[in-house]
DNA sequence: TAAGCCTGAATTTTGTCTCA
DNA sequence: TGAGACAAAATTCAGGCTTA
């Protein structure tokens, strides 16, 4: 397989060149994690933050309290986060749930303790795969994996950590294997590589990139294609 | 033989493009 | 500018394979 031409490292330097240091992240635990996923049905994450922060604020963010707020009271805390907020309500409810059943303190210490049996145990979550769980381990500071979401697995695949425009499974995992010997055991470093990844993805490196805005593009794959 | 893993197809949701 | 069509992303699910 083709390797990127310089270390990662470099990259994200030339990402926080261009973006600046991202901020820090609302959630803390593994429960405001999965909070956060349902909260809101678009990839604005200021939208998302607007969302959280008021839940957060009006009712709190442990499982008794999304399950004893009035639905009423849910769906419009919800509304400004896209369409649909009683799909994302039940999801939330089943989120809860579930929770319960399994104990957020047995959760919080197996992600702190165990990544592997944490892995399995978020995986159980309607709408947490393993990127998802993988991101909460990475955001939890317990698991030293870079995690990409679909915007920063586009622009690693295009720089060479995999095919160009791979998805899935199997892509996530190449590309994760390619990155492994990249990453240092760094949390800050890695959060924030996270962040400006996917912030690339979504502004510049999108299904259809703006290359010419892109501090990347002379070892990208996609723009040396492109520019042949 | 059961549990776990892998792969690819299916499903759902969201984003983008086109056209009136 | 809004609606509909289409594409892409992310996860789920089913089936087959491996291993203990």
């Amino acid at each position: 397989m083709r390797r990127p031409a310089l270390p990662l490292r470099v990259y994200i330097d030339r990402l926080r060149g261009l973006y600046g240091r991202p901020k820090r992240p609302i959630p803390s635990g593994p429960f405001e994690w999965i909070i956060w996923e349902h909260v809101a049905a678009v990839p604005d994450d200021e939208q998302r933050a607007l969302v959280f922060r008021t839940l957060r604020q009006k009712i709190g963010t442990t499982p008794q309290a999304i399950l004893r707020t009035p639905k009423p009271k849910m769906i419009e805390l919800l509304a400004p986060g896209g369409p649909n907020p009683g799909a994302r309500l039940a999801r939330l409810h089943e989120a809860a749930e579930l929770m319960i059943e399994i104990g957020l303190a047995r959760v919080r210490t197996l992600v702190r303790e165990s990544p592997v049996e944490a892995t399995k145990l978020l995986k159980r979550f309607k709408g947490i795969g393993e990127p998802g769980a993988d991101r909460i381990l990475l955001f939890c500071r317990t698991q030293a994996a870079l995690a990409p979401d679909a915007n920063g697995l586009r622009v690693l695949g295009r720089l060479g950590y995999g095919k160009p425009n791979a998805n899935g499974p199997a892509a996530y995992r190449q590309i994760g294997d390619a990155l492994a010997p990249d990453l240092p055991r760094d949390y800050n470093w890695l959060i924030q590589a996270h962040q400006l990844l996917r912030r690339h993805g979504q502004d510049i490196c999108r299904a259809t990139p703006r290359c010419e805005a892109c501090p990347l593009a002379p070892d990208c794959a996609w723009f040396r294609r492109g520019s042949r």
